[in-house]
DNA sequence: TTAGGGTTAG
């Protein structure tokens, strides 16, 4: 058996497993038989069982058949990636290239093992090719990673390899790093189409549509031709900008061309969603019927183009008539009646779904979570949070932000914060919404000291300075406020925007600077909104400078007449002032004008029985213990160190 | 390299 040496071996050792005769004179490629039995494992024992016959008869150890080995397990069944580590570690003692490679590649979860994968290759002097550091970069989860692999592409000589550099292209524009990003784009080779198509398609994941379609103009100007690659980022662009006019000229572009149709059904899919995003129905219709071939993605953006112009009874429709339904349609349908506040419909799909066998992903789970921190269901909430637990799904960003949400909305800080903790993949958001939540419950401290700590990782965005802003002015911290809105161009390149600002004139109105708020105002770049005025109006209140609150409420009703805030408002000052006269006067000016004042409402939900409150209202049947628990949880705040002095003084007027 | 569903503020 063994006299006619290794391919003989190879070829009796497969004739035995597959109990056929095989023609050692037909097949005398050496790796074929290998390949053969690969092919045919079909499960972990199998493999294993293969394995072990080999090892039997001395296969085991030799370059050829171990490179095929290692590249089925590791490459065709990712389950055996253990088995392939083991022969790769102790079983091959003079890997190869391809070795190398098809590890390196098998490691693509794990930047640093494949690193020192790489790294053993360079110390047997072996070195890359383009593909190697095609398959390194592949595992390069982040920048730097990246950069050290871009790096030994420039020393190896590899960076004109195209691929290569597209890969690297989009690693750096998916991660924010237009410098570098621009570096790679100006190494390329001057007809590269697809260089051209992920900066545009970068540049609109980022949000930046604008600059996506100077770079298509950049792209036709240079004489390339778009593809379907360019036409399907600008249609998404169009999208994001809800540009129908745009998205109608792209369309008619499409259609001048015969190679590039709406007939293609990714490029057909993308056209619908443009007309979606801009709720253009009836254009959105009459791309979807004139699909000629039709996937769940045309269906599914077709339901969402129903539900975005409120036709529920169509959308629903839609949804009964659908040939097949995947988790998104079941989604959309859940999040339909969650943004129409129809809670029982919306729990009925999700039990509908449930029995269909469809199990509910973290997507549904978020939906959920966000309806019960909405309506205040904290125990709505639980059950959905105990049953992602029992499901053993993992938390993400967006779960875990809607966790964070309900918890801090609920009351629950503490949950929140342990929800926040235990999160391993923490985004913006994520830090954002604890950041809001610390804000709200009035731990201002604690507000800035994660803020910092955020900064280790993640670069804020407008909405983490709002929430910081918004603790500096819950908690009085008007110099760390201060400091933060007038470095926020320079530390985090975000120009101030109206609710920035809004913040600003709050945080120096309540501190009683309402001079510097007014010249804050005067000063700012934009059109003052109501809710700037209106958060003046209220701070002259506490304050009692009824001069100002005369500006602002003047101010305010050139924006909104017809709103009673500002009518009461001023009234109010008026009569603590004792100027009962005027008082009664602005009253007048109200019922003059058809103004209704509407009272504010607080409700709870206990026991599933609704309790509401308006202002200074006693009718509660306990409103005596419920007094005494007011005054209890003032005193309590009184010796808390994050809550300035006069911080309960509004709860003590209250009762 | 391209297409569908979800989170944060006001």
């Amino acid at each position: 058996m063994y006299r006619y040496g290794r391919g003989i071996r190879f070829l009796s050792f497969t004739s035995m497993v597959n109990k056929t005769k095989w023609d050692p004179i037909e097949s005398l490629e050496l790796n074929h038989p290998t390949l053969v039995l690969l092919e045919k494992c079909s499960s972990r024992d199998h493999f294993r069982q293969i394995l072990g016959q080999m090892m039997r008869i001395g296969l085991i150890g030799e370059t050829f058949p171990m490179s095929r080995l290692i590249s089925y397990s590791a490459v065709s069944h990712p389950e055996n990636l253990d088995m392939s580590i083991l022969l790769f570690t102790y079983f091959t003692p003079h890997p190869n290239l391809f070795i190398y490679k098809t590890m390196i590649s098998a490691l693509s979860f794990s930047f640093k093992q494949a690193y020192v994968v790489y790294q053993s290759m360079l110390r047997s002097s072996i070195w890359p090719e383009k593909q190697t550091l095609l398959y390194l970069l592949k595992a390069a989860k982040h920048v730097s990673a990246a950069k050290q692999v871009h790096c030994h592409a420039v020393v190896m000589g590899l960076v004109s390899y195209d691929y290569f550099l597209n890969s690297l292209l989009k690693m750096y524009m998916n991660n924010g790093k237009m410098d570098l990003a621009c570096k790679v784009f100006s190494c390329r080779s001057s007809s590269d189409v697809a260089s051209f198509n992920i900066m545009i398609v970068g540049h609109v994941k980022k949000g930046n549509s604008l600059e996506a379609i100077k770079m298509f103009r950049e792209m036709v100007d240079s004489g390339l031709e778009p593809d379907e690659f360019t036409i399907s980022g600008l249609l998404v662009c169009c999208g994001h900008l809800a540009d129908v006019r745009l998205g109608r000229s792209v369309h008619a572009w499409m259609e001048r061309r015969k190679h590039i149709s709406s007939s293609n059904l990714v490029l057909g899919n993308a056209l619908l969603h443009m007309y979606v995003k801009c709720k253009e129905i009836e254009l959105g219709r009459r791309t979807f019927d004139a699909l000629r071939v039709k996937d769940i993605i045309s269906w599914n953006t077709m339901f969402e183009g129903f539900v975005k112009v409120g036709d529920l009874e169509s959308a629903r429709s839609l949804f009964n008539h659908m040939p097949c339904r995947d988790l998104v349609s079941w989604n959309s349908l859940i999040c339909s009646y969650a943004q129409n506040d129809d809670l029982m419909m919306m729990t009925k799909v999700f039990k509908d779904m449930v029995a269909e066998n469809v199990m509910p992903d973290t997507v549904t789970m978020t939906i959920l979570v966000a309806v019960a921190a909405e309506v205040g269901e904290l125990n709505q909430g639980r059950w959905i949070h105990g049953m992602v637990v029992r499901m053993g799904m993992k938390i993400n960003a967006f779960l875990g932000s809607a966790l964070i949400n309900l918890y801090w909305k609920c009351g629950s800080i503490e949950k929140a914060f342990v929800v926040f903790r235990d999160i391993t993949e923490k985004d913006v958001t994520v830090w954002t919404t604890m950041i809001t939540g610390f804000a709200f419950h009035g731990y201002g401290r604690k507000a800035l000291e994660l803020f910092s700590e955020m900064q280790e990782e993640e670069m804020p965005n407008k909405v983490t300075i709002l929430a910081v802003l918004t603790a500096c002015v819950h908690c009085r911290l008007v110099d760390e406020g201060l400091e933060l809105f007038s470095s926020m161009k320079e530390n985090y390149g975000i120009e101030p925007g109206i609710e920035h600002y809004g913040c600003l004139v709050d945080l120096l109105g309540r501190s009683g600077r309402s001079t510097e708020a007014k010249y804050v105002i005067d000063k700012m770049p934009m059109k003052p909104s109501r809710s700037i005025w209106g958060a003046m109006l209220s701070n002259c209140r506490a304050h009692g400078n009824v001069e100002m609150a005369e500006i602002a409420w003047r101010e305010l009703l050139k924006l909104e007449p017809e709103k009673e805030g500002g009518y009461v408002l001023l009234s109010n000052i008026y009569a603590a002032n004792n100027k009962w006269n005027f008082s009664d006067k602005i009253r007048e000016v109200m019922e003059s004008r058809g103004v209704k004042k509407t009272a504010g409402c607080s409700s709870i939900v206990v026991d599933g029985v609704l309790h509401d409150f308006v202002a200074a209202d006693k009718r509660h049947p306990r409103w005596l213990n419920m007094q005494s628990i007011i005054y209890f949880l003032n005193s309590e705040m009184r010796l808390h160190p994050d809550f300035p002095e006069d911080f309960w003084v509004p709860f003590m007027e209250t009762c």
